[in-house]
DNA sequence: AAAAATTACAACCGCAGAGGG
DNA sequence: ACCCTCTGCGGTTGTAATTTT
């Protein structure tokens, strides 16, 4: 990273020492976010620490920066997760793990706080309920087995009846059979060290085509499980007892 | 209607790594 | 080679909003 930490002084650098004194914390105004915005816009992002000074902000650079990357920036999209984007996060943290700035680098719009929020309040919410660990073999099954085929049969269903959820479908790549140098598919963006998404796990989910050895999932999770469909806001209305342990143990 | 519990999200903290002096 | 500053990441906490009792 390049650091221009003396690149650009400004006046009130002088400063600095008094204001260090009463830096601001907690939420953030409406005229603070002005503020960060406008200075961003005439002088673009970056150097945290003096941007806040020069920008008459008395908050941390860190505090700056988290700001605008997680809530001012112009193409930060806000709303609920999409079926399309659990899935995907789903499918990169069982090969990333908790690697969330990576993971949300294929999440366009998404931010890697929400993405952690979602992992934290939704996923590990329904581990716990299991009673086992969000990272053990038997919670990575049902996700892998329950979870992602549901997903993917709702996207399905979407992408047939409304022409808007194309698009976004193609953003799963092969699970679509979309563009492959997109998302799962793999492609240039992949790392070097050899932990890309490879297209086998997305060839199984989208054609139905089953590990060897694996329970399959045909007679389970495509009779409909209303459940899956609440818990993960597929469905209508929200349920806590959504799913029952043995149910679903005695399937795997 | 009010209190308690839960959820969702924003923000902070500590650390590691990079780069300049 | 060492120190300092800055950035970025992941973990954690605080709290407003919502739901349940």
């Amino acid at each position: 990273m390049k650091m221009e930490v003396h690149g650009r002084a400004c006046s009130s650098e002088t400063a600095q020492s008094e204001e260090e004194m009463d830096l601001r914390r907690g939420p953030w105004t409406v005229e603070e976010d002005l503020v960060l915005m406008n200075y961003i816009n005439s002088h673009g992002e970056g150097r945290w620490n003096s941007l806040a000074r020069c920008a008459g902000l008395r908050r941390t650079g860190k505090s700056c920066r988290l700001r605008w990357l997680n809530y001012l920036r112009p193409d930060v999209r806000r709303g609920n997760i999409t079926p399309e984007e659990q899935l995907l996060i789903l499918e990169l943290h069982s090969r990333w793990g908790n690697r969330w700035s990576k993971i949300a680098q294929h999440l366009p719009g998404r931010t890697d706080n929400e993405i952690k929020n979602y992992w934290r309040t939704r996923v590990q919410k329904h581990a716990k309920q299991l009673q086992c660990d969000v990272n053990s073999k038997q919670f990575k099954d049902v996700m892998r087995y329950l979870w992602m085929p549901r997903l993917l049969e709702r996207i399905r269903a979407a992408a047939g009846n409304s022409p808007t959820a194309a698009p976004n479908l193609a953003e799963c790549g092969t699970l679509a059979g979309g563009d492959p140098t997109v998302g799962f598919g793999g492609g240039a963006e992949e790392d070097k060290g050899g932990d890309g998404i490879q297209g086998d796990v997305a060839m199984e989910m989208a054609g139905g085509g089953w590990p060897e050895g694996a329970p399959s999932p045909g007679g389970y999770a495509y009779q409909g499980l209303p459940e899956l469909e609440q818990c993960w806001g597929l469905g209508g209305e929200t349920s806590e007892n959504w799913w029952n342990m043995e149910d679903i143990w005695h399937l795997l």
